[in-house]
DNA sequence: GCAATATGGAC
DNA sequence: GTCCAT
DNA sequence: TTGC
């Protein structure tokens, strides 16, 4: 069954950076001689005497929280020196320079030009601002000065000033994304886990490696780890500037999805994802292309849903039975893009009525997804989930003594509700370990928790099929995978998920050398060993990330 | 022209 | 090798 | 569909 993907709620990652762009040495001051033109009559001079107001959407109506830096351009030196005085006199603090605690940027510059001075600026650590910082045109700090009442930054002509951030923003992204495409930190040490005796508890110890040093002078220029999903940590944007965009390029993935168009349906759902976090609303389809990823199709498409709220190519799709048939068809399990395509234009199918009606044409497995159609689709509330696992925890540990299992995927993620169930089995024994699955099917067949096998070979280490809780209960997906606990780690890795999750994670590996499966991470053939070679002691997920060069992410925090 | 995750079972 | 699955 |  094909699975229909996460809403446009997902977030989702580029790991393919930018070109490199060139560094700016230009650095910035408050004392910068640049400001080029003479003051003119300092409208704020007129500002004079107002109490407070505040200058941050959302602040308490006081200057308290305001730390403001001036952009000394365009702005003459009488004019920034009484605006100053006016936002310390108000409370507010004023920054000579832009740190890390400024909040507020104001600038007597349009768009571009602000681009051009964020650019011009090298940013780094000590005058990067900790939080995004509003942009503000110099007439917003004027009025806020001016006015008696509170004013909040939406209530002052919101549509050019949220425009105007909107756009500085973008500017400031990419910035960041030319600033750290850097070499990648090598960082000459490895990771060895060792496990202890009598437990199934494992212990990483970081020791020197001595090859990873040698490999640290012939580090490539690689893509910095911030830019891929797996090291994101960036939610959906909460206010959903995107969601009509991104909702419909999902849409769309799926339409590509059901005619088999496995590449446009990559690029358009991650296309989709990447919209859905970002923290300001598109303003155009131009605007978006300057996104990686997002090239002129993805830019004609987004427009025209700006302008019109809807894409022609996605309600041609859906308005089209042939489409419409082929998604329904690959929403059986075991019926694929090849399978439904034949379906649907040699066969002229177009219901589940027709299938049904074709029943001697199945595999035996579409025969199964067929007959338990909506028990596989509904989803499985996570106390379910819970109340098999307690079931099959007790019949493994009856048949296979001293067995340790985790149920991965969605359920792992902290899913409310699971697609299926993913259980992963390891030993202390190899032996014992490679054979858990194959021991334990029999049994829960048994226990009559497993009602049908979706796998034949029953001796492999890697079990598919169809359990239920009793007579009452629906029938649910069940998969079962054994592993070496030297191959745990990255097991783990790989059933927990999400596909988009693990997709990035094995492009980052790639990207650094090795190759990551879910039974090891290996260096690709390095010059001296003619072979790829496997990093031993993964036994935990620590450990790969580690080994990776790659903060630890929780599961929870992999549902991408 | 090619890669975009990596792997395994069924046929 | 193709199809389907995770 | 995108980017190299
Ligand atoms: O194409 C895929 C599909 C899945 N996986 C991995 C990640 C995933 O988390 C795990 C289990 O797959 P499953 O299809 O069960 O996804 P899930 O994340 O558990 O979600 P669901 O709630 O639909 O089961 O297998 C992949 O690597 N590639
Ligand atoms: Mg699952």
């Amino acid at each position: 069954m094909a699975k229909r993907r996460a809403k446009g709620a997902a977030s989702g990652g580029s790991e393919r950076g930018g070109k490199r762009g060139k560094r700016s040495t230009a650095t910035t001051s408050s004392t910068a001689s640049t400001a080029p033109s003479a003051p003119s009559a300092a409208s704020a001079a007129s500002a004079a005497s107002a109490p407070s107001a505040p200058l941050v959407a959302g602040s308490d109506g006081t200057w308290a929280d305001v730390r403001v830096y001036v952009v000394p351009l365009r702005i003459g030196a009488v004019q920034g020196r009484v605006l100053r005085n006016r936002v310390a006199a108000l409370g507010g603090a004023v920054h000579d320079f832009v740190s890390p605690t400024t909040n507020v940027i104001v600038a007597n510059l349009d768009v571009s030009e602000l681009i051009e001075w964020l650019r011009q600026t090298t940013w780094n650590e000590s005058n990067t601002p900790q939080e995004e910082p509003r942009f503000h045109k110099l007439d917003y700090l004027v009025d806020s000065l001016k006015q008696q009442s509170p004013i909040s930054p939406h209530d002052f002509r919101l549509h050019s000033d949220e425009e105007y951030v909107a756009q500085v923003k973008m500017a400031k992204y990419q910035q960041y994304r030319r600033e750290h495409q850097r070499r990648a930190d090598v960082s000459g040490t490895r990771t060895v886990a060792l496990s202890v005796a009598g437990s199934d508890k494992m212990v990483s110890l970081e020791v020197s490696d001595e090859l990873a040093k040698k490999r640290r002078k012939k580090a490539r220029v690689l893509a910095s780890r911030e830019f891929f999903a797996c090291q994101g940590a960036k939610a959906t944007d909460p206010k959903g500037n995107n969601m009509l965009v991104s909702r419909q390029l999902n849409e769309l993935a799926d339409m590509y999805k059901a005619e088999g168009d496995q590449w446009r349906e990559y690029t358009t759902r991650n296309a989709a994802r990447r919209i859905a976090k970002l923290p300001f609303a598109l303003k155009s389809g131009a605007e978006a292309t300057k996104l990686p990823k997002i090239g002129k199709k993805l830019g004609a498409k987004i427009q025209e849903i700006l302008d019109t709220g809807s894409l022609r190519k996605l309600e041609n799709f859906k308005a089209d039975d042939k489409v419409v048939a082929l998604e329904l068809f690959q929403s059986i399990w075991g019926v694929g893009a090849a399978t439904a395509r034949k379906w649907v234009h040699q066969r002229g199918w177009r219901t589940l009525r027709d299938v049904r009606d074709h029943a001697d044409s199945l595999t035996t497995n579409q025969a199964i997804g067929l007959k338990y159609y909506h028990d596989i689709k509904s989803r499985i509330p996570r106390s379910e989930v819970m109340a098999i696992e307690a079931r099959v925890r007790e019949v493994a540990t009856a048949v296979v003594p001293g067995v340790a299992l985790t149920v991965c995927g969605s359920y792992r993620r902290g899913r409310l509700t699971c697609g299926d169930i993913d259980v992963l089995f390891t030993h202390p024994d190899d032996k014992v370990a490679v054979s858990a699955v194959s021991r334990v099917v029999p049994a829960l067949h048994d226990a009559g928790l497993l009602t049908h096998d979706l796998t034949s070979d029953n001796r492999g280490d890697s079990y598919m099929g169809l359990c239920r809780l009793g007579p009452d209960s629906l029938h649910r997906r069940i998969d079962l995978k054994s592993f070496k606990q030297s191959e745990y780690g990255c097991a783990l890795l790989y059933f927990s998920g999400s596909e988009h999750f693990c997709r990035s994670v094995r492009t980052w590996a790639r990207r650094q050398g090795y190759s990551l499966s879910e039974r090891a991470l290996v260096r690709r053939f390095s010059r001296d060993t003619k072979s790829d070679l496997p990093i031993p002691g993964l036994f935990t997920e620590e450990a790969v990330f580690q080994a990776l060069g790659l903060k630890y992410v929780p599961p929870e925090e992999r549902d991408i």
